[in-house]
DNA sequence: AGGAGCATGTAACTAGTTACATGATTGT
DNA sequence: ACAATCATGTAACTAGTTACATGCTCCT
């Protein structure tokens, strides 16, 4: 299952509770991988009886106390025999690209609109995308050793929401140009 | 549910039966949602319920019968109003992406390997894409009507496919050259 | 004799989503 | 007073996967 091995990926990185990785979830590693927090819940109950990750109970005032998770040996075990064996090639899953298909049977109007919304939101996470890259790699020639896999990472990220944006203009081309 | 439009933008096209739909949902339309049988029997067999298809059995002789689904009015009412709708827009979902973050924990050279079998897999895809291409859409400036779509949906694959590629070498130019 | 293609399904399971639930503190 | 943030969960449901099951015909 994917979303324990994020889980683990996240806790080798750093301790967390439950709330904090939901928040994680929200942004950096999320990015890729999205989980709600039922489900971290869920799953971190799960990976805590069969020892991958142990918690211990952390009070706090002013504040509810929390479960703060780290990672076994058992849960290192499993994070590098996951990583030792390449994933199966995940096949592109879209929606959009059904309802385009059917394009003949819609209104020409409703789908542009849409097309043009998909761009914004395309434009929106890249924008968001390059300043983390100025940001937190100004310099990707010369990065530490547990950097460059989050530049790439991030580097992924951009070139699907540059490819995202050329699509769509592609697409409203064809639907009789951008006005 | 995604599945149940994709179904009813198929059988728009053209009646089937589950197997028929299966085959497809290995093919054309399969590129952008998968299915199997299982749940194609089973997602048709709550539609028909729902009235949104019909089925009618088909004897044949030397093979099974079998059961040829067309969509009903209901179906088709359906339909437009899913086309109306914006689906929201899919969140990228990559355990691959994940993986490529915990790079520093990894073993290079099986991610290395694991990165060049992603880049063939790609490779292979765009080629049968372009072949796609060159075969049904010779010349994409003068389309039927209902040749717009499906031509659409297979520049957003192609795009995917090259970007994929692009992003494997540079991945691969980042672990050390590609020899 | 064995495998591929045609044709339809059931059953058990896993993963993920949506709705509901509680309760304190801090900021506007 | 009201919303946001911190913090943890349960319950019900939907979607999708994997394994199992049957049986006929055509090709090699």
């Amino acid at each position: 299952m994917a979303l324990e091995h994020a889980i683990l990926v996240s806790l080798a990185e750093k301790s967390a509770s439950g709330y904090d990785l939901a928040r994680r979830f929200d942004a950096s590693i999320g990015h890729f991988w999205s989980a709600t927090h039922q489900q971290i819940y869920k799953v971190l109950g799960r990976m805590e009886s069969e020892k991958l990750v142990e918690s211990n109970l952390v009070p706090q005032d002013g504040r509810p106390d929390k479960k703060v998770y780290g990672i076994t040996a058992d849960g290192h075990a499993e994070l590098h025999a996951w990583l030792r064996q390449p994933s199966r090639p995940e096949a592109l899953r879209s929606e959009f690209t059904v309802k385009l298909r059917a394009l003949h049977l819609a209104d020409r109007e409703a789908l542009a609109a849409e097309v043009q919304s998909r761009r914004d939101a395309h434009e929106a996470k890249l924008t968001e995308y390059e300043s983390s890259e100025v940001r937190f790699f100004p310099e990707p020639s010369r990065l530490a050793d547990d950097q460059v896999g989050p530049w790439l990472a991030l580097r992924g990220g951009i070139r699907v929401e540059r490819n995202g944006i050329e699509w769509c203009d592609e697409i409203l081309q064809a639907l009789g140009g951008p006005a």
